[in-house]
Formats: structure tokens, sequence, C-alpha cells
DNA sequence: CCGATGGACTGATCCAGATCAGCAGGTCGT
DNA sequence: ACGACCTGCTGATCTGGATCAGTCCATCGG
């Protein structure tokens, strides 16, 4: 139901193609934190559509450092490009319990030759992810770690407003201060020290897993963020 | 015809299929270097395929700064995922004049929907551009300034031998050191230290345009850089 | 009840890479 | 033929964030 939702903000599905959608989701399945789901070099022949639970995609280095590449909260998809890609490139793992909706390769890319349109849905919905990655390495590259960590939190917390679990008082967030190190190139020593500094300035507070914007416009002037990335809504197709 | 390679290498195109493809091809232009062909929340009616030159990606900060996403070489899609998120989130500019075809935006759509299979190839291509920016993320943010530079030479010339402009002994490039500090977060200054460094090691050298990898192995062993995101080849469909 | 584990938090020290301030050669416009 | 500008290159200095080495809870299993 989320991904109706969320897919028939861009293109008006028709009856058809949501039934293919509601037809094409096989399994439940829950997986517990912390235990890899997706592993780096592992061909795998589905994908996961995230119900419940909040899960990470991320790479190893030789020397035992990780960048974590994006979180995926409840609607989003997990390992979706592995499928055209023949192997994972990347390691997912849960980062609460969750439970996903299991999708099998044969039958999505069936579903894709069948209703093309639901296929550029999709192709949206991955565009718009890439967005993100995007974003998250202009982050990385050029930023100080507070306006990192700030636009960060900004982001999590628009996406989880858009599947109506945060506003812009704050959200709940059940990361660690090292997933959060590990996401935004830093220590989790600095993480510590940054979140102390922006709490100390009155922008947000993070707290017993609870995100609190202290002040969202102040936040949103220093991080520079702008959301339009996350915002494109509505009809390409009419 | 590059890109009629580069998508077969994925999907065995039929007849049809690639006359779709040659179909939707319709202007051909060119472009002086350093004059922005798509600038950042500008809305486009066209994507392009580079014919030849080089071409860059990029992201502005409000405070001057920039982050290049990607470089772009011949046979790849310039403004692809800006066709879907109706707006661009980033700027392109070209680093050398380049010559583009312009694809419209109408047309691929309508292509995708006439012919789901190139859809799927179209879309495959777009994955392995992401799994670029994830490697490039990765680079950014847990590798040192050396092996990132390492690193970022060796999948461009992995990449041009991908398309017969490049060898293990190395390739001709056009990129300054100010842009390659803007796409590996480094200062100008610091990118030349860390060239000369690899040259002093043995390495690499970059010289006139041109970077000679003068010892592959041990780059390939010092940046532990793993292809694999990039050759991935071969007929998913049948 | 007690040890183990994991997460938040802190001070002291260190260093990779930024910044500042320059020089040299090439090319372009006038 | 003379600046102006771009690119490559360098030394000196400064600093953001890493690293090291802890403390202080809370929770959990036995």
């Amino acid at each position: 139901m989320p991904l109706v939702r969320k897919l028939g903000a861009f293109v008006a599905l028709s009856r058809a193609e949501i039934a293919v959608l509601e037809g094409l989701r096989k399994r439940r399945r829950t997986f517990v934190a912390g235990r890899d789901l997706v592993h780096q070099g592992q061909s795998d022949q589905a994908a996961y559509i995230l119900m419940s639970g909040w899960a990470c995609s991320y790479k190893d280095l030789a020397d035992g450092q990780r960048q974590i590449v994006d979180f995926q909260i409840p609607g989003d998809f997990l390992g979706l490009r592995s499928i055209l890609l023949h192997m994972s490139d990347h390691s997912i793992e849960p980062v609460t319990d969750i439970e996903v909706t299991e999708v099998l390769k044969a039958d999505l890319l069936t579903a894709f030759t069948q209703t093309p349109r639901l296929a550029l849905a999709i192709f949206w919905a991955a565009s718009r992810d890439e967005a993100m990655v995007v974003e998250h390495l202009v982050g990385v590259g050029r930023r100080d770690a507070a306006k990192r960590m700030a636009h960060f939190l900004l982001e999590l917390g628009a996406r989880l407003t858009l599947i109506g679990e945060g506003s812009k008082a704050g959200f709940e967030c059940p990361l660690t201060q090292y997933l959060m190190a590990d996401a935004l190139g830093l220590s989790a020593v600095h993480v510590n020290r940054v979140l102390r500094l922006l709490r100390e300035n009155g922008l947000l507070t993070f707290r017993d897993g609870y995100v609190t914007f202290d002040d969202y416009a102040g936040l949103t002037a220093f991080a520079d963020f702008d959301p339009t990335y996350l915002d494109q809504v509505g009809p390409l197709l009419q």
C-alpha cells in the first residue's frame, strides 16, 4: 500500500497496473537487526520492499572501514539495483528488526515488460534514490561536519514526513551515533561532538532515539537545505 | 552507434529495438567547453548522448564551492535523470568542446512504452551510472587523498578502455587539477601534491593531459580497486 | 546479583589536508 | 608585444576532525 501511494505520486496508475503491482507481491519476510540481508558480491534473485523498520545499504572497505550509502525507511526498495546488475555491489543490513515483502526478479522483469508505465514509475523511484545519493556525496565531499549532520537529519525528517512518520518538530530515530558516523564519513566521537554543538546552538536535539528540530527554519538556513529533490511529485504522463 | 554497443551489452536488442533507438536520435548539437549545458533547477525537455569530448555533472553550494558528481565520456547519457525528475537537480558543463545527440523527452518516453526491453536496457545503463556515484561516495567518505585519486583515475581508465580510448598503459585526460579537486573533495593544491606522491612512488604519472599507469598492478592493489561494478555485462534476458 | 555488552559522552594529542601566498610558463585577446 | 589569465607547482602555516584512552550509564543473560 505505501508503494502504491509512492509510485502513484509519479504516474496515475491504472487499475490494471495496480493489480499487477499487487499481484507481484509475493512473500512477506522478517529480518532481525544487524544480520545482513544482502551481502556485497552476492547475486540475488529478489528485491524487497521495506514495510516496517529501518535498513541501511553500505559498502565495506578492505581496511575494515565502511561507508553507509543510504538508509531505507518504510516504502523504500531494497536491492532494486542489484536485480539489474546481476550481482549486488553493496550490502544491506537491517538497522532495526524489519518486515519486508519479497519480489522475485523474474516477476518484476515480467511486470516491467507487461506494463511499461509501471516500469517508468519504478524507474522514477530509483531516480529519486539516486538524487539522494548525489546529495549525500555533495555533503560528504564539501560540507563540514556540522552542516553535513544538519543536512542529513533534515533530509531524513523530510522523507519520514512524506510517509507520515515525522514532522517539522522532529522524528523517532533508531540510529546510533556509530551508524551516523559511517554514513557521514566521520568518527563516532566527532558525531557526538557535532550533536552537542547543534544542541548548544539551539538547532536540534538528538536524545533517546528521538530527533527534535528546535529551530527548523534556522536549521534549514544553516545547512543550506533545499528539499526540491525530494518533492518531485505529480503526473509526468497525464 | 556507441550507444547501441553499450546497451547491447546488457540485452540483446532486436532489429526493431535498434530501429527505435536509431529513430529517436534527433538533433546533433555541439557545445563549447565551460559553458553550462544544463543548469541546476532548469527544467529540460531533452536528454543528450555524448558523442565526443568530456563533460561533468556537478552541484553548486551556497558558499561558492562545488562538488563534481561524475564525468561523462563518449557514449554516456547526459541529463537522463532530469527527464524523470521534471527538473534538473544538478548542472552539466562540457569539460572540452563536445558533440551530443539530443533526444527529446517525449520521444524517449514514447519509446519506453513501445519497447519495454529498451527501457530496461536504459534503466540498466542508469544503474551502472548510479553504482559509479556510490563508489565515488565511498571514496570521498572513507579513502584518503592518495587512494581516492588512484581509484578515481583507475575507474576513468577502465571506463575509457571499454570505449576503446584507454588501456592499462594509460589514457588521454583533458581534466585540470582544479576539476579533479572538485570531484574528489580536495583542494587543487593538495591534488597537485598527491599526484607528485603517486609519481614519486612509481605508480602513475599525470602530465601534459595524459595519465600513464606506471605500475597498473601496484596501483590497483594500492587503491583497492575492484572494477566489478563496471564489468556488468551479459544478457540478463536471454 | 554480577559481569558483559553497547551506546553516549569527554579530554588530550596528533595529523591529513586546507589555506595563504607566492612563482613560472603558455596562450589569448587587443 | 604586452598584459591578463589559466594551469601547474611549491613552501609555510593553520585547523577540522581523527585517534587514543578512557568514564558513565542501561540493558541483558545467567
